[in-house]
DNA sequence: GTAAAACTAGACGCCATTGTCTAAAACGTC
DNA sequence: GACGTTTTAGACAATGGCGTCTAGTTTTAC
């Protein structure tokens, strides 16, 4: 009756099914409220309310209001980095179509992994609260978009030594071709609205254009498509 | 005695030296609460403790909170527009120097209106109380920002013209000069850290010589791809 | 089927905050 | 120096949220 909270169990066990299901119910419900109301203003009463959970039970399961939001804070880093690594290994091999499959891999990288509910969450939290709870957007900041960049600039790095870029420095060419896959959506991002497939598309390649303006090999740009004319191809 | 707090007085009149600091003093107060608290956790009586002001006078000046909420936002809008603009005419007007006049002019704008305390502010109070004050924010957003890329848009387009810039999308290439130069500080910007003006200097000269590289003028590049020359300096 | 565990609904005390009110003090102007 | 305005400090009720408790119901396990 005492122990009954401990939080790592989730998978283990046997009592599990329905306070499994009870406890991701209130996880996303929790995620969904702290999301638009923020810690201060969320109410454990709304809460419950969105998870069709008695009080009660949130209490039950995590001690208190703090307790719930670390949890739920957790809970989502883990999803979106579970699905930032699964997108980060669909980056492209090999140099065929590159910008084609560049693209592609932006818009996964954006609609998956930005745009999405866990990182509409994890932006907005992180700045409403990164400053009252230091050491857990430490390790978001360590773990999520830090390797973001770390894991692209090897990417970037491979695509480098098959001779299909030139780079000279991959980190910032990393945050750069993050940036650039943003540029064209900030606004919305900022205000949490979900773009179209075609946004998506277009920033994309408006994208992917300019970075292979800039880091695209210059000689070999065969006459698949130089659209726009890379640097000083004939 | 029951027409104390007319808002739109500020400068005019007879009697308002010492109600004018107290009101600046008390708009100053709040956006520091609310930026750190937002709105649901801050409370009147911490920005009356900030202002060194009576709970009193605050509610003598802005009826209830969300009216000093609205009003601070005003406030420091107004502010960063004045900014913005203010930066924006400094934009460079000639091709000499192009990679370094750019660079100085990125500087300037990350430093005095994105990275400032009142960008600050603009994007975290965009983002936590922009759907439940829309029609404010979407001032912002008209006035802000978007103005931002459009004014950018015609400043490169006056560089293309001069033959300076070789672009086919301008307000595209605005929006990619604005997002890279904030790859480098994009985990700094989301903590509200403040750059160094070292970090800021190599954040924008970072951005500048990509974003050279992809619109810069191609003709004088010669083969050898010159690691860090501008594009068509000698 | 039974017992233990989990859930529900509601009441409760507690505390922080909002916004009002009042009486006294400080201020500025003539 | 007197008067009107502004500011102050504190008391005040009202509200709402947090976290606890209890009693009763449902679910789960064996």
């Amino acid at each position: 009756m005492k122990d009954r909270m401990t939080p790592a169990v989730r998978m283990t066990g046997h009592t599990q099914r329905g306070q499994c299901a009870k406890r991701m119910s209130i996880l996303d419900a929790a995620a969904d409220v702290f999301c638009r109301q923020g810690f201060a203003g969320a109410s454990i009463d709304e809460i419950a309310a969105v998870a069709c959970v008695s009080r009660q039970t949130i209490y039950n399961h995590y001690r208190e209001k703090e307790t719930l939001f670390v949890a739920v804070v957790e809970d989502v880093m883990n999803r979106a980095n579970a699905m930032l690594f699964s997108v980060l290994s669909t980056f492209p091999d090999r140099a065929d179509d590159l910008e084609d499959e560049l693209t592609a891999f932006a818009v996964r990288l954006n609609k998956n992994c930005i745009c999405n509910h866990d990182g509409k969450f994890l932006r907005k939290l992180v700045q409403t609260e990164g400053e009252r709870y230091p050491h857990l957007f430490e390790s978001w900041r360590q773990q999520g978009p830090g390797k973001l960049t770390t894991a692209l600039s090897a990417l970037l790095g491979r695509l480098a030594h098959k001779q299909a870029l030139v780079i000279d420095d991959f980190d910032v060419a990393a945050r750069q071709f993050v940036a650039l896959g943003n540029a064209d959506l900030q606004m919305m991002i900022l205000l949490g609205a979900t773009p179209t497939d075609e946004e998506l598309e277009k920033a994309a390649r408006n994208a992917v254009h300019t970075f292979l303006k800039a880091y695209g090999k210059p000689e070999v740009e065969k006459a698949g498509q130089p659209p726009q004319l890379a640097a000083i191809s004939g």
